[in-house]
DNA sequence: GCATGTCAAGTTGTG
DNA sequence: CACAACTTGACATGC
């Protein structure tokens, strides 16, 4: 089991910069370009560090933010890398990060977010997603992550039909995007249950969020969910990636699905430990709660643990 | 310098 | 019907 972290880091002095379209557009073509280069190259440089940060730390997965490369895909200010003064640059930085990435076994993975609906009956919406997945696809493969992971989208009022549009739509995606899509069961309208299927049938691997499985249950329990997901990893002969998090105010607090600073050991299920897995910790205190919650797993007297730091 | 409001995008559920 | 929650700063602005 590798335990991964998302995005930030809350102690470690590694951040990632962005930058507005509002703010861009101020400038003339030329200085966007210079700006956004600059940011461009101070967060691949940082990438690097962070990947460096979570091995030094014994953290076995990184999920790179969205805005990597801010507003790339943006109507107004969008760019490619080719268009920046150190765009050879950025490639080497992110190149490095790929070979340290690999050399390490630090698993790389993406969470484009909520505006990317491939199910959504307006076309613009679609059209909008796709280019933010090739986007991500772009990036996967500059620095080598498997996993694209997003959400099955709205509901619209009947998910069958929503889902039938989400499939239409896979033909227009690249292979960089296709290869690494996964879909993930959300906290307010697509459970474990609802994806199965679809899943299966599509051979999409099944991002399992047990904190939104149980926000959002079906009837399955834990234990048949995490197979059920574990299943559509095999199937495509990859190691499963399932999310974990707490209540930020405990289950008994009120809405549940806010976040909380660290993970409770007592909400990761018995059922993954010691399985080979990746899984995400979702948690506000970032590298902090990964750490704690690897110490509290080795701990734990109900399951022998193998963590990457021990193994 | 420091505090505060703002930031591209979708969808759902709440007040 | 307007607005917050998803996630979360970092940046731009204004004092």
């Amino acid at each position: 089991m590798r335990l991964g972290l998302c995005c930030l880091f809350k102690k470690e002095p590694v951040s990632f910069r962005t930058t507005t379209a509002k703010s861009l557009l101020a400038l003339p073509r030329d200085q966007q370009f210079q700006k956004l280069s600059e940011i461009c190259f101070d967060n691949a440089t940082n990438l690097y560090l962070a990947l460096e940060t979570v091995h030094r730390l014994g953290i076995g997965a990184f999920r790179i933010m969205s805005p990597f490369f801010p507003r790339m895909t943006h109507p107004a200010v969008g760019y490619r890398l080719e268009d920046l003064p150190e765009g050879k640059n950025i490639s080497q930085k992110l190149a490095a990060s790929r070979s340290f990435a690999r050399k390490n076994d630090i698993r790389l993975s993406f969470h484009p977010d909520q505006f990317v609906v491939l199910s959504s009956p307006h076309s613009q919406v679609v059209a909008n997603s796709i280019r933010e997945l090739e986007y991500h696809g772009m990036l996967a493969d500059a620095v080598g992550a498997d996993v694209i992971n997003i959400h099955a989208g709205g509901v619209y009022g009947d998910k069958s039909q929503a889902l039938q549009r989400l499939n239409d739509v896979l033909p227009y995606l690249s292979v960089a995007v296709r290869k690494r899509l996964t879909l993930e069961n959300d906290d307010v309208s697509y459970t474990p249950m609802d994806l199965l299927s679809f899943c299966e049938r599509l051979s999409i691997p099944l991002v399992y969020d047990v904190h939104h499985h149980r926000c959002n249950p079906d009837g399955l329990s834990v234990v048949q969910a995490t197979t059920i997901a574990e299943k559509s990893w095999q199937a495509v002969g990859r190691q499963p990636y399932f999310h974990i998090s707490s209540p930020r105010n405990g289950w008994q607090g009120g809405d549940p699905k806010p976040h909380a600073d660290y993970i409770d050991p007592a909400d990761f299920p018995a059922c993954w430990l010691g399985r080979e897995m990746t899984v995400d910790v979702e948690a506000k205190a970032k590298e902090l709660a990964v750490t704690r919650l690897m110490a509290e797993l080795k701990n734990r007297p109900d399951a022998p643990v193998l963590l990457k730091s021990a193994s």
